[in-house]
DNA sequence: AAAATATACCTAAGACTTATAGGTATGTAA
DNA sequence: TTACATACCTATAAGTCTTAGGTATATTTT
């Protein structure tokens, strides 16, 4: 697990992301398979997803639909059209912030 | 300029790093530095650096030895023996956090 | 069958980091 | 002489995340 003030700032992209290449998922979901592919590195806390889902909902990048599964409810997010445009301009702003500071730290990255 | 919640937890890091390389730099040119390296994309605030740089010694992470330059003062700041074990650390799990993100992002990243 | 764990949602209060917006003062360039 | 660069600093606010709860159903373990 990274400290914390590492993986700051992050989140958003992170969400949208995965929710970009999947076309829908829920919170629990998206917790999940963040901590399945980066084997346990990164572990979102729910405190920090769903009102970080929330707010991006009221801002009209995610929409919602509710599901029950049993009798259980699932809320299913998905992008809209100015998120899909908010998600690439997200991961384009962080992979040039990476290049940079790859730079600035003079790092050896693995290649991807 | 990179949205400022990009940047954040990568402050200690970054100051870290340069002080570990650059034996000793003051404040003001910490800033200069960061702004010349990255082409003014990460300019760092006075009002974030300052503190940190207190906090960091008041941790024993740094010392500082004040020089009169004409009639102004200079604080340089220099990494101690721990100093330069945090400034490894810190490198070594940002770097190890990039390579996550860019698996987790599935990005192209620049050779260093 | 009971207890523990996993699934699945949520929020409130506090901690922490950074931005904003100041303040002080000297040196240099327009 | 006015503006900008150098050089330090701090207080308040803003923002994000952690901590620590709460509710409830489903499944696995003992």
């Amino acid at each position: 697990m990274y400290s914390s003030e590492l993986i700051k700032g992050t989140l958003k992209t992170i969400i949208l992301k995965l929710l970009s290449e999947n076309g829908k998922m829920y919170g629990y979901e998206i917790t999940q398979k963040v901590k399945e592919l980066t084997d346990g590195k990164i572990q979102l806390t729910e405190g920090a997803l769903y009102p970080t889902l929330h707010a991006l909902e009221a801002d009209g990048i995610l929409t919602t639909n509710a599901v029950n599964v049993g009798n259980r409810i699932r809320k299913y997010y998905t992008v809209t059209k100015s998120g899909k445009k908010m998600a690439s301009e997200k991961v384009t702003e962080f992979q040039d912030f990476m290049n940079t500071m790859v730079f600035l730290l003079d790092l050896k990255l693995k290649k991807g």
